[in-house]
DNA sequence: TTACTTTTGAGACTCAATCTCATTAAAGGA
DNA sequence: TCCTTTAATGAGATTGAGTCTCAAAAGTAA
């Protein structure tokens, strides 16, 4: 049932921080789907599987995760944030439907080179970036 | 004292909405400068002058004066949204340092053009579009 | 001026997220 | 295995940006 424990385990070790059951809970949760889900959609989704994690544990593991890498947050701006595990997930951004909230991934080397050159002319030293594309997907 | 009253009265009446002076008041404040300010400040901007508008209202207005594209809504994911006049400004998005909080414009035609393939690739019609790059500036 | 309708203000409320602090439980050593 | 130390957890209070409610005020058209 618990997936990469060792992933996690290295994780918490790097950062001097132990492992606990409820946090291989909150992992092993935001492992199991490829989708973009909320806080409360990974805490609700723990609750009712009968598991006991705390609303607070849930929030301050998945803080865990991202500052690890583990995890990848996504802010799409309407207050709540989502969260993706990295598992196997190469560097992509978000396509995001405003009718049904679909979200996709796209990538695109020439978009990141040309970036870069911003950053450059700007004099910063990019740490970070969001790239998202709202609108309207072939279903709606 | 009132600043392009009638850009506010021609957006108002162009959606069969009433100009008050609480609107005048707000987007004057608006457009005094060129800054990224949150809803609060513009609040408490107006607030100190002396001037009496709720803060219902400075929310109610701001959302009216974005929907009347008088004004751009910034999502930096902080949870916090920041306002910008569009006066006189042609698209553009942002560079933002993560250290002092300074924020840059950046307009690129091929990166927007590479989206506009992006879209059509993953056949998207899109509406608006994030692209923020955090980083540090020059000075941090 | 009237009649109608929208807008406003004050404060209650929402909701995601964070904080507090007493209790529980890892982890390393004896 | 048992201690000791220190971090992690849980329950619920708190925060903070933003929204909602509804009576009162003020645009607007006739």
């Amino acid at each position: 049932m618990a997936t990469n424990i060792q992933l996690l385990k290295d994780g918490l070790k790097n950062e001097g921080l132990r492992y606990t059951s409820q946090r291989q809970i909150v992992w092993d949760e935001i492992c199991k789907t490829d989708d973009h889900r909320d806080a409360e959609d990974i805490y609700f989704k723990i609750k009712t599987s009968g598991q006991k994690v705390s609303r607070a544990t849930v929030y301050r593991t998945i803080d865990v995760l991202v500052k690890n890498n583990l995890v990848r947050k996504l802010e799409l701006g309407d207050g709540r944030n989502r969260y993706e595990n990295k598992l196997d997930s190469s560097h992509h951004d978000h396509i995001v439907c405003i009718q049904c909230g679909r979200i996709d991934e796209f990538m695109d080397e020439n978009i990141e080179k040309l970036q870069d050159e911003i950053a450059k002319k700007y004099q910063f030293k990019i740490v970070r970036h969001i790239h998202q594309l709202f609108g309207l997907c072939r279903d709606c």
